[in-house]
DNA sequence: CGTCGTCAAAATATTTTGACGACGGTGCTATATT
């Protein structure tokens, strides 16, 4: 064993009371100290926060924690402050929650060296203030906590998200450690990307959750799937999460369980604050049958007796899916996942994936950058061009993700040869890139609906696992249908790279007896058939 | 892309049908108004 090991475990247990550290804690632990990026892909009460909080107190300087809500940051916080005092621990967390005054306070308390953890949302860090006064502190570390959001939310509801490579490099480079419950793999590697990561150290522990039974029901008529949904949750063992696309499906729903008799209760962001504090701590204390929820419930929530999550309606992508019916039965008991599905629901969820380039925005901003002498910041670009800063901001990322566009520590530049003209090519053909990806998302999203083969097989060859035969706690086991879906190729093997004709390159996700499923960098995910693959030769090995 | 609400016309004097348009999810932050 070495110092640090012995330091580590020594302070797991004398002032965090954790007597017992798994190996992959103590892994990611050592190698962040070492200095080395870590991308930690663990599930949710594993222990995940142990990593940054371990780090975090043992190395100099402080530890910036980025995390995606305030409520969030607020527990963690007060976790962390309850501590006994030998921890040596403080943290603060600073946000829009804080008055003008509050803020000043707690950011005097981080320079004057009296603080461990310093919690911030990605929109702080968007501040060239607040980048200045971080990276004065020294950061040892930049935890980036529910670091999916990277991937989910960076493209389009908070771009400050992929700002945050950026914004590591402008707080001197401190070393990453990125913390996540659900990444399949291109949501890794977008993570890696998006936080501009340097070779880290990527563990991910086994996604297979055996106490959970999988099953998807199909309907045609939007009414009977309507019925059979409520049917099916008033005759469930309780709590559960119902959740749905909509907000007033959630209402109806709601509505509908509490005339069968159950108590239950909607959840969505167009509620009152106070009403949802009330849902969630009602659902805590188990005070309440069902939630009936859109996406918004459940980041953070960590309730162990949940036995049931049904989907009214399916999500945009299976790790969506994943992420939201896995809050069902944490506490290793047996528990029932449902999706209720019509093709037709897919629909909405196209329509909440469309990207596209906002040629105005792409124009003014090339315009700017063509005028400038040098790099330019993006707080400048916000000012300069007359559109929310948010928009602007988004059009950076999609201008950068495109190529047109270059980010460095100084600032953003044009890339050479680039006009409003060709910006505003690129900008378009990768908005069109992310939503043929996005729709090949939806796509696997409908695989795993509609397929013959074991449930669980797909699903966690959906995370690069495989599971060797059908599960036996699936409807498709239960019912006898289940297809293995693993199968030995000697020609393609799981996680292996290929190259398609017109399609370019790509990564083998899964192959069965006759499909093979490749996740391909400009197209996202594409099924083929065996046959034609060897036929035409469509693939080849890279 | 699909669903829902509105409104007018049609089939019959109140309900049915069709056309059309609006809307659909996630949170932080800054700023103005109580």
């Amino acid at each position: 064993m070495t110092a640090t090991t012995a330091a580590i475990h020594r302070l797991a247990s004398e002032a965090f009371g954790w007597d017992e550290l798994r190996p992959s804690q103590m892994e990611a632990v050592e190698a962040a100290l070492s200095g080395r990026d870590v991308l930690a892909v663990m599930p949710t009460g594993y222990g995940k926060s142990a990593v940054y909080q371990l780090a975090g107190v043992l190395a100099e300087g402080p530890c910036v924690v980025v995390s995606p809500l305030i409520a969030l940051q607020t527990d963690q916080r007060d976790g962390l402050n309850e501590l006994p005092a030998g921890a040596g621990t403080r943290a603060v967390a600073i946000n829009s929650s804080l008055s003008a005054r509050e803020q000043e306070r707690a950011w005097q308390s981080v320079e004057n060296g009296e603080v461990t953890f310093l919690f911030l949302t990605p929109e702080q860090l968007a501040k060239d203030e607040v980048l200045a006064r971080v990276r004065d502190v020294r950061p040892a570390f930049l935890a980036v906590d529910e670091a999916h959001c990277v991937s989910a939310w960076g493209h389009d509801f908070r771009p400050d998200y992929l700002r945050l490579g950026t914004a590591r490099h402008r707080m001197g480079s401190p070393t990453i450690i990125a913390l996540t419950a659900t990444a399949s793999t291109p949501v890794r590697q977008e993570i890696v990307e998006g936080l501009a990561m340097d070779d880290p150290l990527v563990i991910a522990l086994g996604f297979d959750r055996p106490n959970l039974h999988w099953a998807v029901e199909r309907h045609h008529e939007d009414d009977d799937k309507t019925d059979a949904v409520l049917e099916q949750v008033a005759g469930l063992p309780r709590p559960g999460l119902l959740y749905t696309a909509t907000r007033r499906a959630a209402e109806d729903y709601a509505a509908g369980l509490g005339e069968r008799g159950l108590t239950a209760r909607a959840y969505h962001a167009g509620q009152k604050t106070a009403d949802r504090e009330e849902t969630l701590q009602l659902f805590l204390d188990g005070d309440v049958d069902v939630v009936v929820a859109t996406s918004a419930f459940g980041m953070g929530i960590d309730k162990a007796d949940v036995r049931f999550v049904v989907h009214a309606d399916i999500t945009d992508s299976l790790d969506t899916y994943y992420q939201e019916a896995g809050r069902a039965g944490r506490d290793g008991q047996e528990a029932r996942v449902v999706l209720h599905y019509r093709s037709e629901d897919l629909g909405l969820r196209s329509f909440f994936s469309t990207h596209h380039a906002d040629q105005d925005v792409v124009t003014a901003v090339v315009r700017e950058l063509q005028r400038a002498e040098g790099p330019l910041r993006l707080t400048h670009l916000k000012r300069a061009v007359e559109v929310s800063a948010r928009r602007v901001t988004g059009t950076v990322n999609l201008l950068q993700a495109a190529g047109a566009v270059a980010s460095s520590r100084k600032g953003l530049t044009l890339v050479e040869g680039v006009g409003p003209k060709t910006a505003a090519r690129l900008a378009e053909e990768t908005a069109e890139r992310m939503e043929r990806i996005d729709g090949s998302r939806i796509e696997m999203m409908r695989g795993y609906a509609e397929t013959d083969g074991c449930r669980r097989q797909y699903l966690l060859g959906y995370f690069g696992e495989e599971l060797a035969d059908p599960c036996g706690n699936c409807d498709t086991c239960d019912a006898g249908t289940a297809k293995d879906l693993t199968h030995d190729d000697a020609e393609f093997s799981r996680q292996s790279g290929v190259v398609h004709r017109e399609w370019g390159s790509g990564l083998v996700m899964s192959v069965d007896d006759d499909r093979i499923t490749v996740l391909f960098e400009e197209q996202g995910y594409r099924t083929l058939s065996l046959e034609a693959v060897r036929e035409q030769g469509l693939l080849t090995r890279t």
